[in-house]
DNA sequence: AGCTAAAATGTTTTT
DNA sequence: CATTTTAGCT
């Protein structure tokens, strides 16, 4: 009787000494095999050890560690035997724990969904690690981001749901472009109703699926909204006849998919026993709904998140997914690891100090065994000219003094726009950088060109893509010759390019467009037949040449636009054959399904030695040795437009607290007094993010005189505060004179009733006067433009009697 | 009808 | 400031 719980007391042990690396809340989420799983994962708390080791686990233990199965007869010699085995080294202590194992799964079994294409191949990689490369299940593993999971069951049940299994995707842009077609079929003008407000409610109405129907049902008196549920019911008939989907879509009809098919549903709940969700926080109610289907056969699913890292509002991420996700599951295990692995505790204090200002949290608070480290460095600059200079100085100087090497360096700001200037300064003092995210890879000109070509030729019905190319290069198929035939070609129920194929047949096109037509139509047709039988990047280097495209380019007078455009054509060809090696079954529609779903992030390589630009947004999930905020200020950020919104700035905050939390070793915050943005220079406050860091975590150097109390208003200017950090740098050298930020003249102060002139709006009454930070902010209802929400700097209004 | 050049306009974050 | 729209020119 003693040597069965010696036996099974003695199994724990050894799976205690095997994942010995881990600590006992990351262990716990490992065993927690069966079952929903809550893990709140604080940044940087080895989420994906968690993850791998934990899938691992399931396919090679199973639900060994809590089972209390032991064999009929236990003997001292079995006794011994495992005691030994506590001195064996991790791979051979982990092939005698097999011997334990309690139906485990097979890998094809357990289904990996991470938010960005590189942490699943990531997972995979590690996966690798434990298994061998060549090995069964590394191979059989399903990894991927909702979309690319999606898509693969799309590919094989897509017909269910109406749609060709060789269905295409169409991105942002290509979208917007379709519902500006629609609106103009329904005769709606762009002015009353802005495409891109309408691409955006459509895309939130997805996100929790409903369908046109049901946003007409909510759409009740509001006019706008009855109108924007009108054109999204055309445009998803439109999407549907080209045999398109856009990024919503693609979970769309996989829930609609699920949930009303019940072969399916069952086959593919049965085949998935295990499920893992990575960055939870982040999903809407589709992905919800879509993780609530897989599971539901089996319910062993978990997932990973972090309410305090939800930054993806904005995109229809409900952060309640993860605050209630006990609600959705009877007897969930929630398990919260808390113990940080990346950072110094100055740098985590600073971020647990942002965070806590926030409102409804769980609540987590990050620590960590490491050392203390250095203060986080705070520096006034004035203009964003002198916070690039300051940022590479800073660079080179680290570099040279501390060893650290380019691509420990990252410089994560709020928006794309803030590249440019610290761009311009790496350059100059010759640091190699990378920019991530801005006119992002595929959506630069020529790239998406090239591509819609390849979309086109993939799939005839595309007449988005169609119309992209169908004059470029210059064939004569001017804009009205294509409305014209748009128009014919859906009144008589052809695709674009089949009209085009019979342009001559139309008088009302143009004797010498049809002509134009009828070539561009042969010319997709022969590069059609030609698509099988040959590699993917052999094919788009016949496109490129063939279509006219090269000569095109090199038509273009300056070099160094050419030259761009050249290398970025390249550069495809590149991706092409990429793809070509990883994948197993290369094929046209597979790479454009890549090309469609892979993001800037999974092209990031840590290997190069570059220092890395991007937006926070696209950070997260990363981590870098030094990391520097550049333009922590209120209006840039938090941003303008979410100031006014308590919600809003709670997102900001979030995401101010990711930023924080990507650097292990350093952080250096810097801000102006004045910044060209939009083309307009701008003064403003420090960031009330930089001040929500205890004091005494920071070291100010330059200029600063930025911690003046909240109730003195302005700031920036205070005179005489010395130099005072080991970072002393003589940021207007090269500069005839450095101008001290000038003291505001004191704005006139208006009050309810007073009449007003606005340079835009003209003339109006004041509704209501708020105080906002060291600003007023004015609701004005003018004669002619209505009621507008003003702040008193930018307005520069006037009174009049 | 198609192309080029000047005018207007509008700006967060992304799979 | 950089892209998109519109007016004028060929």
């Amino acid at each position: 009787m003693d040597l069965r719980k010696e036996y099974i007391t003695l199994k724990k042990e050894l799976f205690d000494i095997y994942y010995r690396d881990l600590n006992n809340k990351q262990r716990e989420a490992v065993y927690a095999v069966n079952g929903p799983v809550l893990i709140l994962a604080g940044a940087g708390s080895g989420k994906t050890t968690v993850l791998v080791n934990r899938i691992a686990h399931i396919i090679r233990f199973g639900d060994a560690y809590n089972s209390d199965l032991v064999p009929e007869f236990v003997s001292e010699d079995t006794i011994e035997e495992m005691k030994k085995a506590r001195t064996l080294g991790k791979r051979e202590l982990g092939d005698y724990l097999t011997k334990f194992a309690v139906s485990p799964a097979p890998a094809w079994s357990v289904m990996g969904i991470t938010f960005t294409n590189k942490a699943a191949g990531e997972i995979k990689t590690r996966i690798g690690e434990i298994f061998g490369e060549e090995s069964d299940e590394y191979s059989s593993i399903m990894t991927g981001t909702f979309h690319s999971v999606c898509c693969r069951f799309l590919r094989r049940y897509g017909s269910l749901v109406g749609y060709d299994t060789n269905f295409s995707i169409c991105d942002t842009a290509d979208s917007k472009n379709l519902i500006t077609e629609c609106m103009k079929r329904l005769d709606i003008d762009e002015k009353t109703l802005a495409v891109k407000s309408v691409q955006n409610t459509i895309s939130k109405a997805k996100d929790k699926l409903m369908t046109p129907e049901d946003l007409a049902g909510e759409a009740g008196n509001d006019f706008k909204l009855k109108k924007i549920a009108e054109i999204y019911s055309v445009y998803q008939e439109r999407l549907k006849t080209q045999n398109l989907l856009d990024f919503d879509d693609i979970i769309m009809a996989t829930v609609e998919l699920l949930s009303g098919h019940e072969d399916v549903r069952n086959t593919l709940q049965r085949r998935y026993r295990y499920i893992c969700v990575d960055e939870y926080q982040d999903t809407n109610f589709a992905q919800l709904r879509l993780t609530l289907l897989l599971s539901g056969y089996y319910k062993n699913i978990m997932v990973v998140g972090d309410e305090d890292q939800s930054i993806y509002k904005f995109r229809g991420a409900v952060i309640e997914n993860i605050l209630s996700f006990d609600q959705n599951y009877d007897n969930t295990r929630v398990i919260k690891l808390e113990e940080n692995y990346r950072s110094t505790q100055t740098i985590l204090d600073a971020a647990n100090s942002i965070i806590s200002h926030n409102t409804g949290r769980l609540g987590k608070t990050l620590w960590t065994q490491s050392e203390k480290g250095d203060p986080i460095i705070v520096s006034n600059l004035d203009t964003q000219i002198d916070e690039g200079r300051y940022i590479s100085t800073v660079i080179s100087d680290e570099r040279t003094k501390n060893g650290f090497s380019f691509r420990d360096f990252a410089v994560l700001y709020r928006m794309n726009a803030q590249s440019r200037a610290i761009e311009q300064a790496l350059v100059k003092s010759a640091i190699p950088y990378r920019v991530l995210g801005g006119l992002r890879f595929f959506e630069r000109l020529e790239v998406k060109d090239i591509v819609s070509y390849l979309y086109v030729i993939n799939n005839p019905m595309d007449d988005v893509r169609l119309r992209r190319i169908i004059n470029t290069p210059r064939r004569g198929i001017g804009n009205r010759s294509v409305e014209i035939a748009v128009l014919l070609a859906y009144e008589e129920g052809f695709s674009l390019l089949e009209f085009m194929r019979n342009a001559r047949k139309y008088s009302a096109i143009s004797p010498s467009a049809s002509k134009s037509m009828q070539e561009f139509a042969f010319l997709i047709d022969s590069l059609r037949e030609s698509v099988a039988k040959m590699t993917v990047s052999n094919f788009i280097m016949k496109v490129i040449d063939d279509s006219g495209y090269e000569r095109m380019i090199r038509e273009i007078e300056n070099k160094t636009e050419r030259d761009e455009r050249l290398s970025n054509l390249d550069e495809l060809i590149n991706t092409a054959k990429q793809y070509e090696q990883t994948s197993d079954e290369p094929s046209l529609s597979g790479f454009l399904e890549e090309v469609a779903l892979i993001s800037d992030v999974d092209r990031y390589d840590d290997e190069a030695d570059a220092v890395v630009l991007m937006t926070i947004h696209s950070a997260k999930g990363l981590e870098f040795p030094i990391v520097f905020l550049p333009g922590m200020e209120e209006n840039v950020f938090p941003g303008y437009q979410t100031i006014m919104n308590p919600e809003e700035l709670e997102e900001e905050r979030r995401l101010a607290y990711v930023a924080v939390t990507r650097a292990k070793k350093k952080v250096y915050i810097s801000h102006v007094n004045s910044r060209m943005l939009n083309g307009q220079t701008q003064m403003n406050q420090i960031s009330r993010f930089v001040r929500e860091i205890p004091d005494s975590l920071i070291q100010q150097t330059a200029m600063d005189s930025y911690r003046s109390p909240y109730s003195s208003g302005y700031y920036g200017k205070r005179t005489g505060s010395a130099f005072s950090g080991k970072y002393n740098y003589d940021w207007s050298a090269g500069k005839p004179e450095t101008k001290q930020s000038k003291p505001k003249t004191p704005l006139e102060v208006f009050e309810v009733g007073d009449n007003v002139s606005h340079g835009l709006f003209g003339n109006g009454v004041i509704l209501s006067v708020k105080q906002m930070g060291g600003d007023i902010l004015y609701e004005v209802v003018f004669e002619e433009h209505g009621t507008k929400k003003l702040m008193a700097t930018f307005a520069k209004l006037k009174k009049i009697n």
